[in-house]
Order: structure tokens, then C-alpha cells, then sequence
RNA sequence: GGAGGGUUAGCGAAGUGGUCAUAACGCGGCGGUCUUGAAAACCGUUUGAGGGCAACCUCACGAGAGUUCGAAUCUCUCACCCUCCGCCA
């Protein structure tokens, strides 16, 4: 959500930063700003009948009590609890139309990203080179078969397509990863939290994925109960709500937490045959990095959360490269992101293992998270931001078609093989 | 699933239709007096949201709806917490 003052007082600014995401919400914002008036006129209005109200109505007691003549005064309250009626329920409508249009308004990009989708992403800075093979490699369904790390047939059987099991050795290693990761994290002094895995709605209206963006969520209904949850599509949903109206001290700031979930996604749509296997699935693990800040912190933080998840790619033996988006690229929900991307050698281009966004004050506001300044004594909105540290799902496809030998069998990583029992190699038995 | 009890400021708690919600009272926090310093004592202070240039006004007693000129207080629905019973990994 946008601070409506930033709205009523530059809305051609504000209007240009959403064209850079290549949205147009002129439209939008000025019914918000004309909206906005009748609001403030109407609140008005409403208020200062209620002041006449609650004035005149003291009165009665006294008079009763002097035996006075109250028929006079019945009737006038009479007659303004109608007009408060009228003007609140008017003034109700106006506000509905007001907060749905304020809560699908995105976040407007920082200043320095560039106008453009996909195409006009800036990769920063490589790592490493990218992996050369002297014999023909295999793709990482082929590969996981093989070696019977992951069963994808029998997943299906159980959940559908878009579902695997993870099997043996495979789990192993995908525990491995994910050990690997959180200790990192644990180590950065980030506290880890095991959340519900199925939120309710406000998480979602928090983190920005409801009321418009909700077509990615499983939604579960239970006939003997109104109440919906869905199923998180990424922690951040969770992290995002933990503080939730609450007003933090300033000393508290930054928060830094850390979660391992699952994640559950509809991917609706067909992605083709460069996505398959478990590059994009209904269901994949995810170390999730997510931190609270003040505004003057959440550069440093963003940074801070970059280098994270590159630390943890590097640490893998990955070549990859780290890129700023362009706006057009960036969620509606988000003002910047990095990704960073490494290669699978069966697909094409670089895919994204982790995706690095500051929210700046855009879940707070939606949520009303704030802290109390030291300084001033006055609330604020907190910065929020958010980072994959990381997706295995994209790791572990990577990780065995990069460390394949000819002879079909994958190299463990070095940093995960203290997981795995010393494990260095894995191969077909 | 059943039966009771509860939800009021940072915490505990009073208030059962108006003249105490700018929330009694107690504890805690902060500031001060006193003191070499501290403790004790005493004095003061201590929620949030919204509207208004301002004076100031409005709202919030778990949430929502209703009754009423007026609701913390009466009615209804829901959420959450506690106790007991049942079921259960």
C-alpha cells in the first residue's frame, strides 16, 4: 500500500514510476485522489454531527434530573442520528471503493531501475566460468532416475503432475542442502522460524498476494467452517505478518529471520519443455530469508541479503551471475530486486535460484507494522525485505547436471558432504 | 465434539445503560525532588488510529451486527484464551 499522501501530493511522479513497471494506473489514482476528498469531506461531516450528538446528549441526564422537558431534545437527536446515518453510510461506500482501490495500486519501482521488462535486466557481476563437459551430458531428470534420487513417476501417482518424491539418497541430499543453508543463516545470527504452513487470509492481504494476485495459491475450504486458508506459496507470506500490528522499538530493528517451508504453487499455465522436472513444480523447498528494518537501514540490509544468497551459490561451486531487474520485471508487490541466476546446462539461458526484493514500507502499511523512533517518539512504518536463501529446486537440477561424470555417477559438493556422511561421490549402485 | 468461565492501557484489575474511559486502584516504565551514589519516600508522566491550518473534534473496552436519544454494560453472530469431559498422534 502507498502512503496516500504521497499520492494526493505528486501523483504524476508516482504515476510515472508504475509506467516504468509498464503499468498504467492513471486511471486508478486519480478516482483514489477523487475518492480521497469525498472521504475527508464526509468524515467531516459525520464527525462534527457526532460532536453535536454526544454534546446534546449529555445534557439529558441534568435535565432529567431537574425535571425538565426532554421531548424537544428527543426529537433533535432524532433527527441527527438519521443524518449520521445517511453521511456513514455513504461515507462506508466511498471508503470501500477507497481501500480496494489502494490495495491493488503497486508498489512503485526505486529510482534508479530501468523502464522494461525481462530484456532490459542489468546482470551486475559474474562468478566463476561457466561449466564445460568433454563428453555429452545428461539433463537432471535423467540423472535423478538413474541414480534413484527422484522418483517423479510414482509423484505423480500420488499428487499430480507438478509433484515428486524425493527418495533415498536424494532426500539426503536435499536435506543436505537445506542443512547447509540454515546453518549459514543460523550463523549470520538469523532466527530460525517454523511456521504454520497454511496461512489465513490477512497473511496474504499483508504480503500482497491477495486480493489480486491469488490465482498462484491452493486455497483450502471446509464445509463446517467459513474460514479459508491457503497454503503458502513462499514463507515470506508468513514472515511478512509476524509482526503483524505490532509497533516494534527502534532498537529492535533489524529483525532477521530465517525459514525453511515448502512452498505450494498452482502454476497455472504451461511452462513447455524447458521447464520441466523439478524446475517448476506444484510443491518445492525453500530457506527463506526475510528481514524488518527502518527506512534509513533497508539498503544495507538489501545488500546484506545479496550477498547471503551469493555466498551460499559460490559456496556450491556454482558459476552464476547476479542480476538487477528492470522495473517491468520486478512483482507489483516489490520496489527492487536482484536475481541470481545460474545455469543448468539442459536449458536454456540462466534460471533464477534466488530473488532478492525490498517491499520498502509497501507489506507495513498493508499490515501495520511500525516501530516507535527513539528520537522523535513518533510511529513509523518499518522497511520490509525478502530473499531466497535459497530454493532447492533449482540448486538441486543444477547441481547434479554440473557435477555429472561420463560414467553417469554426480560429485557432492565439498560443504555438503559433512551432511551426508562424508558421501563425495554418487552413483548408480 | 460437549459443558462452563473469560477477553478493559505494558501487566493485574474495577466499572453491569448517561453525570469517572482524558479508564478507579495496584504493579511496571520514564522524568523529577531528596541523596556522595543508590534504595525508600514523595511529585509528575506513561495507548493507538483518523479528520482539521489551528483551536479542537471523532473513533477504539476481543471482532462484527443489533436495541437505544445514549452501550464496556442489554441482544445476536463469530474469533481467541482458560477449566473440565470425550476423542486422538
Amino acid at each position: 500500500m502507498i502512503d496516500i499522501k504521497l499520492i494526493r501530493e505528486t501523483p504524476d511522479a508516482l504515476k510515472q514510476g508504475l509506467l516504468k513497471k509498464g503499468k498504467d494506473c492513471s486511471a486508478v489514482i486519480d478516482r483514489i485522489i477523487e475518492l480521497d476528498v469525498q472521504r475527508r469531506t464526509l468524515i467531516t461531516e459525520s464527525e462534527t454531527k457526532k460532536a453535536e450528538q454526544n454534546k446534546t446528549s449529555k445534557q439529558i441526564p441534568q435535565i432529567k434530573k431537574e425535571g425538565g422537558d426532554t421531548t424537544q431534545i428527543f426529537e433533535q437527536l432524532n433527527s441527527l442520528k438519521e443524518q449520521i446515518r445517511i453521511a456513514d453510510t455513504k461515507l462506508r461506500e466511498v471508503e470501500n471503493e477507497f481501500n480496494e482501490l489502494m490495495l491493488e495500486l503497486p508498489n512503485p519501482p526505486d529510482d534508479d531501475l530501468v523502464a522494461g521488462g525481462k530484456e532490459s535486466n542489468e546482470p551486475l557481476r559474474f562468478f566463476g566460468e561457466p561449466h564445460a563437459f568433454d563428453f555429452e551430458p545428461k539433463n537432471h531428470m535423467d540423472l535423478c532416475n538413474n541414480l534413484g534420487l527422484i522418483d517423479y513417476t510414482r509423484g505423480v501417482k500420488l499428487a499430480g503432475s507438478g509433484f515428486w518424491i524425493y527418495r533415498g539418497l536424494g532426500s539426503r541430499l536435499e536435506w543436505a542442502l537445506l542443512n547447509y543453508f540454515l546453518d549459514a543463516h543460523i550463523a549470520d545470527g538469523y532466527e530460525l522460524m517454523l511456521v504454520p504452513h497454511m496461512l489465513e487470509y490477512q497473511c496474504g492481504l499483508t504480503a500482497g498476494q491477495f486480493p489480486k494476485y491469488d490465482d498462484e495459491v491452493y486455497k483450502i475450504a471446509n464445509p463446517s467452517d467459513d474460514r479459508i486458508h491457503y497454503m503458502l506459496p513462499t514463507a515470506e507470506a508468513a514472515l511478512a505478518s509476524i509482526h503483524r500490528d505490532e509497533i516494534l522499538t527502534e532498537a529492535e530493528l533489524p529483525k532477521k529471520y530465517v525459514s525453511y517451508t515448502p512452498c505450494f504453487r498452482r502454476e497455472a499455465g504451461t511452462y513447455g519443455a524447458d521447464e520441466r522436472g523439478m524446475v517448476r513444480g506444484h510443491q518445492f523447498n525453500k530457506v527463506e530469508m526475510f528481514q524488518y528494518t527502518t527506512p534509513e537501514g533497508s539498503a544495507d540490509a538489501f545488500d546484506e541479503l545479496v550477498g547471503k544468497a551469493e555466498a551460499l551459490v559460490s559456496g556450491l561451486g556454482f558459476h552464476f551471475r547476479t542480476v538487477k531487474l528492470a522495473a517491468g520485471d520486478v512483482s507489483a508487490l516489490m520496489a527492487r530486486t536482484y536475481d541470481i541466476e545460474i545455469q543448468i546446462p539442459s536449458m536454456n539461458g540462466y534460471k533464477e535460484v534466488s530473488s532478492v526484493s525490498s517491499a520498502r514500507c509497501y507489506q507495513a502499511r498493508r499490515g501495520a507494522m511500525r516501530f516507535k523512533r527513539e528520537s522523535t517518539g513518533k510511529t513509523e512504518f518499518m522497511y520490509t525485505l525478502n530473499g531466497s536463501g535459497l530454493a532447492t529446486s533449482r540448486i538441486m537440477p543444477a547441481l547434479v547436471e554440473q557435477n555429472q561424470q561420463k560414467d553417469g555417477s554426480v560429485v557432492v559438493p565439498e560443504v555438503l558432504r559433512k551432511y551426508l556422511g562424508g558421501l563425495e561421490i554418487i552413483s548408480a549402485e
